[in-house]
DNA sequence: ACTAGTATATAGTAACGCATAGTAGTATCG
DNA sequence: CGATACTACTATGCGTTACTATATACTAGT
């Protein structure tokens, strides 16, 4: 799927506080989860932007360990206010996509 | 709904191109539509930049015709590349929401 | 030594929605 | 006629976000 740039914004952010949210994960790991997931063009560096938002934002716990394959990994586990967060994040996932998938059906109806 | 801004990206253009859709209208009118959609916040300036985009893009056709309540008003229709932008717009909310819920449902089933 | 894979870090860019403000036309009322 | 209110479109600058490109660091295999 291409050219779904715009259309991830405030969306990829919310992915990634799941992901976290199902155990200590780090950067190159949840780029291959949303990888996994089917949003293959999602590249390093869109992630460490969100996970750095994530900390500065104190949504999450760090915890620096070493790794037998690399630089030591960054392990990021969400807090409580992670947490609130995330359940905010589907409140609005939710609320958007009731909107737009109603607006679709609607327009279904009326042209057949 | 607050602060539902980032996750409106890309996606407003696309109902636009959806109110559009269903027969000619104005930018009042549309800002109006996407008010009683739901989506309160929107105002028209949001809605006139997306217009002149898709006015740019040569994705509608344009008619002038005047009003007995103020200026003559900008009707707005759906030409052939702006139906095909409108298939390629649920094609892509179609993909990324059954992605994000999808992510959604299977979280669910781990906690519980 | 060189390459490939893993992993974090950062500067720069473009797109989008929004706030704000302005312009202009019509209707109504004193 | 003049003032006001309402409708409708235009214009600009801002903040947030994802992406690009690049740098750095560590390990393992050849």
């Amino acid at each position: 799927m291409k050219n779904i740039t715009e259309m991830l914004k405030g969306v990829l952010e919310g992915c990634v506080l799941e992901i976290i949210s199902r155990g200590e994960t780090y950067g190159y790991e949840i780029t291959q989860h949303l990888r996994n997931l089917g949003f293959t063009d999602v590249v390093e560096g869109t992630v460490y932007t969100i996970t750095m938002r994530l900390e500065k934002n104190n949504l999450v716990d760090i915890e620096k360990k070493p790794s037998t394959m690399g630089p030591p990994r960054k392990f990021y586990t969400l807090n409580a206010a992670g947490q609130e967060q995330l359940e905010i994040f589907w409140e609005k996932w939710g609320f958007i996509s009731s909107k737009i998938n109603e607006l679709n059906t609607k327009n279904k109806g009326e042209i057949q």
